[in-house]
DNA sequence: GAGCGTCCTTGATGTCGGTCAAATCGCAGA
DNA sequence: TCTGCGATTTGACCGACATCAAGGACGCTC
């Protein structure tokens, strides 16, 4: 990660958990905001019939801890073994106090400010499973790829029944999906935990529309894929009108 | 509605939209809160195959226009004839040198915080056609409903095809369902555009449960239908904290 | 390296709900 | 009231995906 948003000298309390295990259930106490240091967090909820819903993953450097994103919502899992950090309640009182821009935007990355989460409802209401799967190794690949050769090396850090439970199907349909887009060669599975993106541009049109292309006719890969949205003409700063 | 969140001296601008028109689009310049005043509006994204996908409806009292409920995510249209107020980007800003504390109470509004957003992600995600119905039905009633001698009277200010959009499924299956509550007299329709909750319990139970309940096992239905959920034990107040 | 449990893959089968199509309803305007 | 169009209902059919059920692979611990 690039430089997190939390240091250690903000934080006062470090955990670690090995998968499956809870940082904080629904229904806990809230207030505090979490760093992801490593690994990767389930933020989930279960449904009175037992099934589990995961909203969305963190990964090292993503704040999160209210609203949408906290206790008052949703359970905070470890999907492999991880290592959170902490601001507590009071802490974050202090950080409004003496750093309030920052603690600002502390605060809108905890709701989980950054990500655009309507595009998951989106995928989850209409998608074939084929483009579920692409839209979610594509956006994984967004954000943990490393570049290696043309391809990008992507860690795939949680199981295939985390990513059903995401994406609103089953385990064994991802590992049907996965295989045929091994098949393709639009992925490479390495290993359970890890693959790599053959086929950029492929994958980001399935993810996209649904249909395969060939890449041909699409604007040179490297500018295409994975290419940041772009930003809003205008958007209102919280933070700069709270502060004046 | 109770006591809207805004009043009259507040706002800067007036708009009526007959059904299907926006009130604004994704990509439009954001910054300014808007309420409804009459009618139900839709916030919906359209995918990339010309689907619609619609996230949530606003009715009178409600607040949107940031975040996942404002122009940087979102289209926001008419369900039917509506009528809006908004309150401009500077007059925000007026209002958080004024009246901080209401300022950050409209914003947190704007934001869509009240609602639990992860349920409906849920519903959409798992729930059989069924039970995403009743789910739907039954949040209408409690937001929408009037008692009216032990029944519940509810508008339904949007068409089938707007449901079926913001549950995930088609319109022809929102009839079919719609049809077999009222064959089961759970609910009772009344012309196209309002309806009439008969068996609250069993509704309630078909949402959360997905199984139909004889309602005589049930906590008393009074107490148990459409009772306002738990509140969370301790929440972090964002207003408070910042106001110290 | 052996043994074992968990996770993953693959196959066979059934079904829910999508798609296509037609009939009916309801409302607005002539 | 009549007419016309869009919304809704209902029906027939079919396919994608869930479910059930074995195997196989991976990564532990000993």
């Amino acid at each position: 990660m690039a430089r997190p948003l939390l240091q250690t000298s903000d934080l006062d309390l470090f955990m670690s958990r090995p998968r499956n295990r809870p940082f904080f259930s629904e229904g806990d106490p809230s207030g505090a905001i979490y760093q992801v240091e490593s690994g990767c967090i389930r933020l989930q909820k279960m449904t009175e019939g037992g099934r589990r819903c995961v909203l969305s993953f963190c990964y090292p450097g993503d704040v999160f801890g209210l609203g949408t994103h906290g206790p008052e919502q949703v359970d905070a899992e470890a999907a492999c073994a991880s290592r959170v950090s902490r601001l507590g309640h009071l802490g974050l009182q202090r950080m409004l106090q003496s750093e309030p821009t920052r603690a600002m935007k502390v605060i809108d990355a905890a709701y989980g400010g950054q990500k655009p989460g309507s595009e998951h409802v989106v995928m989850i209401s209409f998608a074939p499973a084929e483009q579920k799967l692409a839209w979610f190794l594509a956006s994984l690949g967004q954000r943990l790829g490393q570049s290696v050769g043309g391809e990008l090396l992507v860690d795939l850090p949680m199981m295939r029944a985390d990513i059903a439970d995401h994406l609103g199907m089953t385990f064994e349909t991802v590992s049907r999906e996965m295989t045929k887009l091994r098949d393709l060669k639009i992925i490479d599975l390495l290993g359970l935990r890890k693959f790599k993106i053959q086929r950029a541009a492929v994958l980001q049109s399935l993810a996209l529309t649904g249909t395969l292309a060939t890449g041909r006719h699409l604007p040179s890969p490297s500018s295409f894929a994975f290419s940041p949205r772009m930003p809003a003409p205008r958007t209102f700063d919280l933070a700069a009108a709270f502060l004046g």
